[in-house]
DNA sequence: GCTACTATCTATAAACC
DNA sequence: TGGTTTATAGATAGTAG
């Protein structure tokens, strides 16, 4: 997409792999961003940088967004009516609602007396309930991400300690080869025993 | 970037939305791949669809290519090369009928007339979404915590690798101190230089 | 839900600040 | 490190099957 085409490989330049890295991750943060939007679904991106630094996005809310959206199209087929009207366009709006509070609603709704305002209330409190309910299941879901990122900090540690016992191995067996090599030149050939030898070397 | 210029909002229309899904899902797995590559970083994407599907990019294929490599050198448990695997790819759950459900809940809703519906009905269609709605969020956890289990496995092997290879450098310094013993037994004292000798046991 | 085909739009590589 | 700019590669909307 730019001047030249580009394998798919490592950047070996580390000023070019820099500066690929901060365009392209906002352009994948960008995208992520338009596919949550455009067909509404939860996208969570996590970039892990090699210098610990984190970069993310998500979108935890548009589940809730489908029902916020969808109550409002709901809402838009009538806006000026009689009460009737005016509480089921509340139902409409209340997928979160309990079953006994509409259960209450429209037993009320039979009644010629009709309250509005104890529905408005029962309405009010309702969303307020939804409200409270929504943040506490983003909060649940970030902190579900939240467990990602550690575990993935934690595998990074990790891999980065095997490296460095693989390295360590690596340079116990160089050192033992450089010692078997003086050993040889050092020792007369009739000192040693090549059985021993052979089976000394398949150490390493 | 296409025929036309798309507005980044939700895409009312089910079938362009689902195509369009499709299409920029694919986009962005891609693209998170290629960013992982070209800038040896790590990327993880999930995305959640409103149907219940989580399609999962991850870049920790990185881990996976070390634990190959180390059971190559290792070369001893085909068990554990086995298991890695399949750790990557995107998961399908299958079933769920939340789409569908939503459809035939505005299809009724935007009925002419919706009037006619009597507030049971109403409150049943709800109950039904709300069943939808909680088994979708039930399902999305798990997912979630699906994920978690899939770190948590990893870091679970990369400790055990941890484990191997600190044995392995601990084998090998006994030998290399049982072989100099050796050596210092079976060679004539003349024949070693002390100092290089003391050297020789710093690397221990 | 795909795959294929364009016409177009968008992202971005390279170069330069 | 982060903005420009520009030429070009790549993604994708619309469409058909």
């Amino acid at each position: 997409m730019g001047r030249k085409k580009v394998e798919i490989k490592r950047i070996e330049d580390k000023s070019s792999r820099q500066a690929t890295f901060s365009k392209r991750r906002n352009g994948l943060m960008k995208k992520s961003k338009q596919l949550s939007v455009l067909c509404d679904v939860d996208v969570v991106v996590l970039v892990f940088s090699s210098r610990e630094r984190l970069f993310e996005f998500s979108s935890t809310n548009s589940l809730t967004g489908v029902i916020r959206r969808y109550n409002n199209h709901m809402k838009a087929e009538d806006k000026v009516s009689a009460e009737v009207d005016d509480t089921e366009e509340s139902k409409y709006a209340s997928f979160m609602t309990m079953e006994e509070l509409l259960q209450t609603a429209e037993k009320k709704l039979e009644e010629p007396d009709v309250d509005d305002l104890s529905i408005t209330d029962l309405v009010h409190l309702e969303n307020q309930v939804e409200t409270a309910l929504t943040q506490t299941r983003f909060r649940k879901t970030h902190l579900l991400i939240e467990s990602i990122k550690n575990f993935h900090d934690k595998e990074k540690q990790l891999i980065e300690e095997n490296k460095v016992l693989e390295d360590d191995i690596g340079t116990i067996k160089n050192r033992e080869e450089n010692e078997m090599a003086m050993n040889l030149n050092n020792i007369a050939p009739t000192h040693m025993d090549s059985g021993q030898q052979r089976e000394t070397l398949n150490f390493l």
